[in-house]
DNA sequence: CTTTACTCTAGTCTAGACTCTAGGGTGTAT
DNA sequence: ATACACCCTAGAGTCTAGACTAGAGTAAAG
């Protein structure tokens, strides 16, 4: 970049992007193939150009992530973005990720205690002969926890 | 079989054992390949013959693949049964895991929390402009959330 | 004897989210 | 001039836990 050149929306190669969004490289072209991200402009040699908006949708797709949206749910939400959907289309998609993250909370908390229950009657001393552990899973005392 | 014959151990094929534990034909034979089950006898003309204790060793590994453990793990735990570990070691794997679902049930609540409130807040009518789920996402207020 | 049910191997396919490889071209600093 | 970082494509590989397929052989029942 020449210094004098000051670029209204500066033009970003993907590493730039990529780090900027704490993603890796791959991952941006991955995006891009599975329709999160747009093609980007390229230059005469065929690099990705990109400009802030694309971290700005990097930053989208990690935050969805992190609350447990898959790519192809984030692809979804995205598109209610970019075309202006309805907000019921939106809350559709987060109530029913909700229930999911509910379920999924209550398998585990099942695990939980039928797991810390058995940890804590185990000596954790001597030869494995009469572990409550291993009798458990062996005579499934604890059936009711296991689908 | 033959009335007559009572076998002290009766020998199964590959469908009843599966029948019995509750698992597919291919699943019995892709844990024997995993190492979970041991590779079994065979009749003359190449069936795989089992007896009692391979239902078991199904039902073993059922039971803990619902407490959360992986194949891989499973395989530890059954080379401690097989080989008599100590309880120690068969602690220190349901120790680990249980932590592990410890963590994941925090990841799951944390992603609830905010997830519930940005649900609330949505009207859930209209165009999506305004969605606080969708400006959440651009503009990470939420971003304690997210990894 | 024929049908039906069962079994064999080996390999491919799924979902989810990347990650890496090979084999090249480009851009900039020294 | 050349070293070096950066970029390109296409496709294969990773992990988990199987499901499914094809094409063939075997067993039991009518």
């Amino acid at each position: 970049m020449s210094a004098m050149n000051a670029q209204i929306q500066p033009i970003l190669k993907i590493g730039a992007v990529a780090k900027a969004a704490g993603v890796s490289i791959d991952t941006v072209r991955f995006y891009e193939g599975r329709g999160l991200l747009p093609s980007p402009q390229r230059s005469a040699s065929g690099y990705r150009l990109y400009d802030q908006s694309t971290i700005e949708r990097l930053n989208f797709i990690g935050r969805a992530k992190g609350l447990g949206f898959t790519l192809n749910e984030i692809v979804l939400l995205l598109d209610l973005q970019d075309k202006g959907g309805r907000k019921a289309e939106v809350k559709s998609i987060t109530g029913a990720k909700l229930e999911q993250i509910e379920r999924k909370i209550e398998d585990l908390q099942r695990m939980r205690s039928v797991l810390g229950k058995l940890n804590s009657d185990c000596s954790g001393s001597g030869s494995v002969t009469g572990c409550p552990i291993i009798e458990a899973l062996v005579d499934g005392d604890s059936d009711d926890c296991c689908k």
